[in-house]
DNA sequence: CGGTTCGTTGAGGCCCATCAATCTATGTGG
DNA sequence: CCACATAGATTGATGGGCCTCAACGAACCG
């Protein structure tokens, strides 16, 4: 255990790595950069969350993790996870979990990335936070240790424009913000701007098994048609 | 076994699905669509692909699938892949492999849409298909059936932008294209341009994207003792 | 040969980046 | 306690990259 002072680089982009670094208090991020200097987050890492989840099949990271606040750290050695993945078989299912988890996340940044404006991303972002730490109180105000640099970062935007955007979005009367912490005063206009919807993490519950309903009428086979490939 | 035709929808968006989706030949997409109908394709899929590797675990898609070009898939029910999973422990390790592979390439692509200019993202594209497909021919040329159209989708792009960046990569002597193939005649100065790392996706010399049609034989599981290489 | 899909081109405009300056809050040392 | 430094938020001016709309050409096909 081990704790950070804001800024302080975890690992840095393509670093070899044996060992796995979990947040368990205060914020990371996991980031790229690209050659001529912009940086995009990947990630944001709370309280709980694995920085480097893929060094459990990769040795070699894809990313840069650097502390976003002051934070703790806990470090444990590759090979002690690896041998208690080989015990128990329930852990290396949750480890998949965890990755279709931030493969879903992941998609949906993608998507709001590609496609979304700054005013709609930033609604997303504030609309998944407020979901994500769930520990928005009952006026709907969270924490948010991130200074507009790094909401930035993780909307592919400017930091000035991230404040004109949040200005924005004050102005209509939807967030407040203040003292480290945002209030979302109207979630559901949030949501519809950023057409975020609440469930897209958590939409089954519990990976479950098998079900009856039958859906393959959908997708009808083509009878041949002499193509081939 | 059956063959689909160009633009065939595979699987709606948020559909429950019981079933695994494996092409086998031609091309097809995972997408996802904003409220405003914008689409966003997060993953192209050819020979060998997944189309919904998180049906392992999740119920329901978060994105759709659908042909971009004639292409043939396999359907299996997914009990039974959950039963192999069960009786072969390496299997859902390879299972996790994919898992990571995919997040891997999804962190990319958030990277090049969140900081990347048109020709840059165009440029990273052909760099990666090239690299990825590795059916390219002696003078790096390669099949790629996917109109201007799905290329934005891709790209976070419109058509009109997409055809006017590929003119100019040609104008620049950079590729070629023509008969739903591209050449690409410049790749080091291409790669330059997309800030394209040939080695991003093939880790540490693992031998290369594993197909799920040879999978078995592609997995090394890793050794616990620490990183050598 | 008309219809459809896809590629191409032009004109106009908006969103956002860029650059730069100012303001505020916080912290630090003398 | 004040002068100073620093980080972050805010504001303005300007320009460019990309979108939008719209039209046209080219290839393909029943």
């Amino acid at each position: 255990m081990a704790i950070g002072q804001t800024g302080q680089e975890l690992m840095r982009e393509g670093e070899p790595t044996d060992h796995f670094h979990i947040v368990s208090g205060g914020w990371a991020c996991r980031y790229k950069t690209t050659r001529d200097g912009a940086r995009q987050i990947m990630a944001l890492l709370v309280h709980g969350d694995i920085a480097n989840l893929d060094s459990f099949l990769f040795d070699r990271l894809t990313y840069g993790v650097r502390l976003v606040s002051a934070a703790e750290v806990l470090t444990n050695p590759r090979d002690r996870l690896l041998a208690l993945a080989d015990q128990h078989a329930g852990m290396i299912k949750t480890l998949t979990w965890l990755a279709f988890a931030e493969n879903a996340i992941l998609s949906q940044w993608a998507l709001c990335l590609g496609r979304q404006s700054a005013k709609q991303r930033l609604a997303h972002l504030f609309c998944e936070l407020s979901v994500w730490l769930d520990s928005a109180d009952s006026h709907g105000r969270f924490d948010l240790p991130l200074t507009q640099e790094h909401i930035a970062g993780v909307l592919g935007l400017t930091s000035v424009r991230v404040n004109r955007t949040s200005q924005q979005l004050r102005a209509e009367g939807l967030i407040e913000t203040g003292n480290c912490a945002v209030t979302i005063v109207k979630m559901d206009a949030l949501c519809r701007i950023g057409d975020f919807k609440p469930s897209y993490l958590h939409d089954d519950g519990d990976p479950a098994y098998p079900r009856a309903t039958r859906r393959d009428d959908r997708y009808q086979p083509v009878p041949h048609t002499g193509l081939s490939l």
